[in-house]
DNA sequence: TATGAATGAGTATTCATTCAT
DNA sequence: TATGAATGAATACTCATTCAT
């Protein structure tokens, strides 16, 4: 494991050091690039490490020095595409001084992320699921992965509370959108939405305003 | 393509022609149990046409005097599963009288056909989406499939016609259904569920619920 | 485990299948002919499966239909080689009336084949310790090399019993031959005979010298 | 080539360069303890470049500062092992008075040393074949290597000597015990004494005694 | 003296598919 | 209808070695 697959954080480093450990981070995400690029022309299956290497100017053991394994990539990629995610979802929350605004641009932010970025979506289901076997990557990464995950919902969970719902209430609001969400991305990326004849960002809006107003209801007794 | 895909209806035949059809038709549904049963057991990186071919007692190659490749062999696995699906929820909503009981009753039997085969969702996945790049198939067995699908989501729309709901709120709702139902059975299928501590039927009756009353509120003004 | 690792004898065959049979017979030994020149030739190293497989002019994918693994290959390739060495001396001891002519001639013989052959000299080193760590191709194929090695030694042992030794000294006789055929074998082999000023094959004649008059002095009382 | 691999005697060296050299000899040593261990632990196959750099401590960059290839660390791991030999023979031998006993202790101090200590005898033989073809590291390092062995056993010849053999007689007995000593060590290594249930122990030391009655009676005519 | 990054060649094995028989 | 043999492309990963820094 002498690849770079965490950041690590050392003693105070030299300045040549700094400068090596920087054109080094930067590879990687050069790199990273190149492999979120063959994710998104090439799907799943055709984003092997050969032509993650390829694209991204490498031979495949030279890859080796950045990560140390093809799933190691994967991993780095959702990492990063999570924290995205996240950044998106709080800065719509951001936006907005009414936990109903937050709530619903949070939610909304969530879904234009994936919408416009299918990539993500792929990697996502694909980590996910570890190739639809349920594990997802043999546990070493799936903690953090979890957690990033839930990182991205946690301005609606805020939102929630602050709209008045109790723990368990915010949370089922947050699971039941998420699902939703999915489902209707899911549905989205494989055009299926055209067998219902839907609008997908419709949907999905209508779906935080039932949350939101059934929140209210229940709040206010 | 001299393989069996389609069951063609040819001219009147003989009586050994019809013997031989016969024949083949039962090895083409012998060949579907072993991909069925590998698929379950194996998951989809390990169903290959190998592997299906051991499972069903031939060779490889024997497999494509039935199948005119392994996408096919998928296709018409996952044909079957739908009809079985369609087969669900039909009987599901012929065993209510009343059409709040059959919408739930058949969105109930739509989530619980496939928490119970996770192999029949691991396929749809796989095929409605083609590795996740939006194709399904190349378009040949497409239609087919779509056609299938919406079958099996018939009887919640005539349950909605039923409960009130003109054309496009009923169309709306099914696809509602269908995206949330699918939402949650990924949440359910790659364990992520946990991470919301939710109990996924539950989710669903909750969801067919307010669906119900939803459009009866509309529809009684 | 399609591949033709061990020679099926099955029901009664149809002549096209016999033929079949035959063919596919006379290609495995073609394989196992081009292993051989390629382990006399590269060594032990350079005797991977591509090399084998371009050598007897096949793609690697191809010596699959054959057998099931490299070593799959390496074992047959013993098998075959232990085969010819009993045939050596087992022809050796029959040319014999006396049991001490015998003995000395299965010994020579011994020496001779792999003296002549280093090739095999090689192959029985690779299988016999499995890279040098004591296991030897996963105890599958081990019984049975270990078989084939001790009916190579076996018209030693029987003509030690016709001079009149106990089967525990018998035994002992086999194992102190076999023991210092091998160390000889080995020095010839790494040209560190040199370094001794010894002609090899007189080293041997005089322990089987040693070996029959010291079974006669103790058998005479 | 500017690695140690051999320990160069310059003209007269200044403090500092004194300084130097030593702390280099000593990480050369460092490393190959770090060889040592690998092979004992992992055998000729996981003994990669890689591993023992790792184990070392070093990056595998760093080594070819010490030896000039992978083959020179295997070397210098050999000539420091044939010395620990060359110990264990000799000081076998000084603790006899009588010819004989020397003789024996020397034999069975060579035994015992590579019966226990397998790595040794693994290394010895992969450098002394070069991976069986009759090389042994391309002629740079074989004659140190022949003489390092030949050292390792003068003690039997020295014995051999005054027990009355001649010259030629005490080669011969020198070459006769080193041959089956090794063909015995090959056989315990390789589990393969199993089939003979013979104490591998025992055999040397019938053999040992074989040899010192046999010297003594042509000896005394 | 040491590192990190890189290479190019190599490893065994699997895959869907084709084709002569 | 079925087989056995074959292909060519692919898979992730390891190796000893080199070189700029």
């Amino acid at each position: 494991m002498t690849a770079n697959d965490s950041l690590r954080r050392r003693a105070p480093a030299s300045a040549p050091a700094k400068r090596r450990q920087a054109v080094s981070l930067l590879k990687r995400s050069l790199i990273l690039d190149a492999a979120r690029a063959v994710f998104e022309s090439e799907g799943l299956e055709g984003a092997s490490l050969r032509s993650i290497a390829k694209a991204a100017g490498y031979t495949p053991a030279a890859l080796y020095f950045h990560f140390s394994s093809k799933e190691a990539v994967y991993a780095a990629l959702l990492a990063e595409s999570l924290d995205r995610l996240k950044a998106a979802t709080e800065a719509a929350a951001a936006g907005h001084d009414d936990a109903a605004g937050a709530f619903r641009a949070a939610g909304l932010a969530f879904f234009t992320f994936y919408a416009e970025n299918p990539g993500d979506l792929d990697l996502g289901f694909y980590l996910f699921r570890g190739g639809m076997k349920p594990q997802g990557l043999g546990r070493d990464f799936d903690p953090g992965l979890n957690g990033a995950l839930a990182a991205t919902l946690a301005p609606l969970g805020r939102a929630a509370g602050q709209l008045g719902a109790d723990e368990a209430a915010g949370e089922r609001l947050v699971a039941e959108f998420f699902a939703y969400a999915v489902g209707v991305l899911l549905l989205v990326h494989t055009r299926r939405i055209r067998m219902f004849g839907q609008d997908p960002r419709a949907m999905i809006e209508r779906h935080l305003d039932l949350a939101v107003s059934g929140v209210r209801r229940v709040a206010l007794g």
